[in-house]
DNA sequence: CAGAAAACTGAAAACCTTTTCAGATTGATT
DNA sequence: AATCAATCTGAAAAGGTTTTCAGTTTTCTG
C-alpha cells in the first residue's frame, strides 16, 4: 500500500541499499543517483521514520520537559528550542509536569521508551534532588533550574545576582522595608530567595520572605495577605512573572498603586510589564538563548559523552520602570 | 545491550509472543501473566517504541500545527491538546509554522514520514485554500481556522457572530465611529471582518477596516497610524489578543486612554486585559474546549474514518470592561 | 466421558529501514 | 599489462516488536 524503499529500488532498477545510500547522500555514482532520484519523485516515496529509528538507533527527537507551557518564560523557551531542533532535523515532543513529580517520572520513563536523543528539562526541586540516583541512557540538560550541585549539564540565570540587583536597585531609590514573594518548587526560587536574602543583610536590611506555588491565582492570594498587613513592606520582589501577575491582580483587588502605595520589582519581561500601569521593573531572562545554550549544550553532550558537566549561567538585564519609583 | 522483549521472555521461561500479550494486556494465563511480570520489573525492561511502532503500523503521535506557539491562544490550546493526548497515550509534537506556507508543507510532509495517527492543524489562509487538493495518509482536524467550506473536521470560534457582537455592544454604549484592525493571514480575521462589516452595515455605519500581519510589533505600526488619522474612530477593534496588545503599545506611546480617547475591544481574555488600565472589553475563547473538540473530533475521525466533515462552532463570551465604557 | 469449542501458547513471519560483508568495478601505479 | 587500492553495488542480516498460524491445553456441552 504505502511506497517504500523497495518500490523505489525495483523502480530504478537498482538495489533497495543503493537506494538507502542516495538517501543518506553517501557515495554512488551520478547515474544511478540520478535514476534513483526520478524514482522517488515518481513514485511519491516517504521514508518511514519509525523503520529508520529502529534499525539506525537514533531517534532524531528530543524531549522537552517543562513545568507548564503556559508559563511565557517557557513558551518562549519552547520555541527557541522548537527553532534549533528543526534546524538539525530533530523533532520535539513536548511534556508539561505541572510541577508534579510523579508526572516528571512519568515522561523521563516515557522519553527512555521513546529512545529520544536527549531531553531539555526544567524540574521540581523535589525531583532534581535525586536527579544522581536517576540514570538515563539519554543525556538531560536542564534549563532555567539546576540539580545537585554541578553534577549535570545546564542553562539557568544568575538568580542570585539577579535577586540582588532588583535589591540594589530598592535600596539605591530609597527603600528599607522590602518583601519578597517567591515560588516553592524550583531551585531557581530558591536561588533568587538566597540572592534577596543576602542583599538584604549586606544592607543591614531584615529580608521577609512569603513563599506560594508559582502560579498566578496562589501568588494573588498571598500577596492579599501580605498587601493587607500592617506592616506593609514598601517595596515587594515578585520571584517570576507568574507571581508578579498575581501580586497586580492582588494590588488591584486591594485597590493600590504602585509605586504609590507600593513598589514593585519582579522577574520576566512580559511585554505586559511595559505596558501596564507605571511599567514594571523586571529583571529580563535572555530566554531565547537559554534555549539555544540548552541545545548547544545538548549537541556537544551527545558529541562527547565524556565531558565533564557544565553549567551555563547568563546574566539578567534590569529594566528599570515606574513601578519602583520613590513617590515623594 | 538495552534489554528487549526476547531478554525478559528468556527470563520467564516463556515465548517473546507470550510477553507482547502480557504487555498488550491479552489473555494469557495468571502464572505465566505472574512470571513475565516480575521478569519485567526484574530486567527493567522498557518497550522500544519505534519498534512498535514499525511493526503495529500506529504511531501513537499526534502533530500540533500552530503559527506561533508564543500566541497566547495557542499556548492554551496546545496544553488542553496535550492534556488529552497524554490521557490517551499519545504524544505530541509541536510545530511552529510563523505563518510561513513553505515552513507548513515542509511539516505536513514530516507528518507524513512520521506516520502520526493524527494532525491538529491552525492553517494560513493560503494553504487553507488548496487543502483539499492536498491528500493526507492521516486525519486532519482544523483548528480555529477552517478550509474550503466545510469539507474538512474543523473546530473554530463563531466568528462572524463574536465580532458582531463586538459591534452591537459598541453601538449600544453610542459609539458610531467604530473601526477595525484585522490579521491578514488567517480565515478566522477574515471571518471577524465578515461579522464587523455586516454588523456596522446593519447598523447603517460605515464600516473601516485595516489589516496587519498578526503579531504586537506590526500591529503597534498600524495602530499608530489608526490612532493619528484626523478622522481617528471612536472605538476600536483588535481582531486578536496579540493585535490588541500591539493597539494598546500604541496608544500609550501616543499618550492615549481609552476609554478616555477611544474605546478599545478585542479578542482573547488573556489575564493581562482584566488587570491593564481600564480592564479590556473583549471575547473570550473557550480555548480549552477548543482543544478538546478537536482531540474528540480526530479520535472519532480516526475510528470512523467515512463520517462526513464535521464543523463544530463555538461561541464566544463578551466580557464587558472600561476600555468600552461611553466618556461622559 | 467423548467431542467440540474456546482459550491459550510458541514459532516464525512481517514491519521498513540501515548496515555489514563480500564481490565487482574502476582507476592508479609499477 | 598486471597488481593494488579505492570505490561502488547488491544480498542478506539486523533492529525489537506485533501478528498470524498452527498446535496444545482447557473448558464446556450433551
Amino acid at each position: 500500500m504505502s511506497v517504500g524503499i523497495k518500490d523505489v529500488a525495483v523502480a530504478a532498477g537498482v538495489s533497495p541499499a543503493t537506494v538507502s545510500r542516495v538517501l543518506a547522500n553517501r557515495h554512488v555514482k551520478p547515474d544511478l543517483r540520478e535514476r534513483v532520484e526520478t524514482a522517488i519523485r515518481l513514485t511519491g516515496y516517504r521514508p518511514n521514520l519509525s523503520a529508520r529509528r529502529l534499525r539506525s538507533q537514533h531517534s532524531n527527537t528530543i524531549g522537552l520537559i517543562v513545568p507548564d507551557i503556559r508559563n511565557p518564560f517557557f513558551t518562549a523557551l519552547s520555541r527557541a528550542v522548537e527553532d534549533a531542533a528543526y534546524k538539525a532535523n530533530m523533532r520535539v515532543v513536548l511534556c508539561n509536569t505541572d510541577e508534579n513529580p510523579s508526572r516528571e517520572m512519568m515522561y523521563l520513563r516515557l522519553m527512555q521508551e521513546e529512545r529520544v536523543t536527549g531531553v531539555i528539562y526544567a524540574p521540581t526541586r523535589e525531583t532534581a534532588a535525586q536527579l544522581d540516583r536517576l540514570a538515563f541512557d539519554f543525556p538531560v540538560v536542564l534549563v532555567d533550574r539546576h540539580g545537585p550541585a554541578g553534577k549535570h549539564d545546564s542553562v539557568v540565570l544568575d538568580n542570585r545576582q539577579a535577586s540582588a540587583a532588583l535589591v540594589e536597585h530598592l535600596c539605591g531609590r530609597g527603600f528599607t522595608h522590602i518583601g519578597g514573594l517567591f515560588g516553592n518548587t524550583s531551585s531557581t526560587a530558591r536561588d533568587r530567595l538566597g540572592g534577596y536574602t543576602e542583599a538584604m543583610s549586606a544592607h543591614g536590611l531584615a529580608p521577609r520572605a512569603d513563599f506560594v506555588a508559582p502560579n498566578p491565582d496562589a501568588a494573588a492570594v498571598a500577596a492579599r495577605d501580605i498587601l493587607s498587613r500592617k506592616d506593609r513592606p514598601e517595596a515587594l520582589i515578585a520571584s517570576n512573572g507568574l507571581i508578579l501577575l498575581g501580586v497586580v491582580q492582588a494590588m488591584r483587588e486591594l485597590g493600590l498603586e504602585a509605586p504609590k502605595d507600593i513598589a514593585i520589582a519582579g522577574f520576566d519581561n512580559e511585554i505586559w510589564t511595559a505596558l501596564m500601569g507605571p511599567g514594571f521593573t523586571v529583571i529580563e531572562q535572555p530566554v531565547a538563548d537559554i534555549g539555544h545554550s540548552a541545545m548547544r549544550l545538548l549537541f556537544e553532550r551527545i558529541e562527547t559523552p565524556d565531558m565533564a558537566p557544565r553549567v551555563i549561567m547568563l546574566s539578567g538585564k534590569l529594566i528599570e520602570r515606574n513601578s519602583t519609583r520613590k513617590p515623594c
